[in-house]
DNA sequence: GAGTGATCTGAACGCCCGTTCAGTTCAAGG
DNA sequence: CCTTGAACTGAACGGGCGTTCAGATCACTC
């Protein structure tokens, strides 16, 4: 028996995905199994092949649809002219679309490993144009006299660890709104870097 | 055939240990068999368990001696009675650690999904103990007015943050030397607390 | 209303998993 | 020299894995 009522090809394909990005959060890609994500979706195990060559590739889509998301995203974003503000507009965006999206981030950033290797350098490559947006706006604060930095480099890694950290511990409702929490981190990024 | 020379008991544990704490580091908990890391040890998949009553409690080990031996080296700290002094003191002190232990900070924030619910309660017990001595730290510095922080709580997550991030890109013999890495993460700190 | 093709089932493939255990080996103690 | 027991092997257990595929179903087209 296949097929209730009418055409399920939109429908499994998207559903597919959303269950294993739930899943591959919670458990993590190793332990999560094709036949776990085909009950979530409602479905046999097989019928996962036909929107999905193999299970790393259904990885390896999530993970580049989230950076790709992410970069455009940022290039839609208003670019203030002084480097002070422009740190801060960054912070906040990326905390506020990091929060928004907690299981992306976990996976992003959690099953790089599980990637093969040229899987992992194509999502290596759009990470590091994420941080090299960020290096950016680091090497002109300094270049302006307004940012005091020993090592943009190092300081664009130690922002970047700080800000993603929030959606490691913030929870929907909890004791702090988003916008002021972005709005603490975007403060504390600014005053790190000796704006 | 078993046993070409001598006793091992006192070799196999220990080399147990090594070899699962490198092999979960590199490619996860859920991703590494028994048999891998007695093939590692150099042992039949079976002889492991005269070392470990299951897997799980490998990994439980493996996490809960980390952090036993981080609170014990925190403790065994010298502790300056001025705020600012005491977070350098800690961030320098969390970024050397951290930078001397890769496999294990990454196996203890990677894996914790990977515990049973009785052995994450237990870990996260004494992470807990770790960020309560840094949130006594700000909250010192808030008191003395020395500190200017909205959410101590907060700062307190994003300072652990951005100081276990320097695990994550640091590479022995490296662009900077580990003493200078923690030195520029430890103003950072201080500058994002506003000290 | 017959035929088509998208959609899915259910069974199978070979393989690896964590764990157990009877049996083997061998250094050391009496 | 014999016995003991720690240390380990190698095979087995039941089960789950990712993936494939022939066949069933059924909304739709003509």
């Amino acid at each position: 028996m296949a097929r209730k009522t009418g055409s399920h090809a939109d429908i499994t394909g998207p559903r597919l995905r959303s269950a294993a990005r739930a899943l591959f959060a919670r458990h993590g890609y190793a332990a999560v199994s094709m036949r776990q994500i085909a009950a979530e979706v409602g479905v046999q195990a097989g019928a996962l092949y036909l929107y999905t060559t193999d299970k790393q590739t259904l990885l390896f889509d999530l993970m580049k649809e989230h950076l790709d998301d992410l970069l455009t995203a940022l290039a839609a974003q208003v670019c203030p002219a002084d480097p002070s503000a422009r740190l801060a507009a960054f912070a906040r965006f990326h905390v506020g679309y990091h929060l928004d999206r907690p299981a992306e981030v976990f996976i992003a950033y959690m099953e790089l490993r599980n990637l093969t290797p040229e899987n992992f350098a194509a999502i290596e490559r759009l990470r590091h144009r994420y941080e090299d947006a960020l290096q950016a706006i680091l090497a002109e604060g300094v270049a302006a006299g307004v940012f005091r930095l020993p090592d943009p480099r190092l300081a664009t890694m130690a922002l970047i660890a700080m800000l993603t950290g929030a959606s490691q511990w913030y929870r929907e409702g909890g004791r702090l709104p988003r916008e002021k929490v972005a709005e603490i981190y975007a403060e504390m990024a600014l005053r790190a870097v000796g704006a």
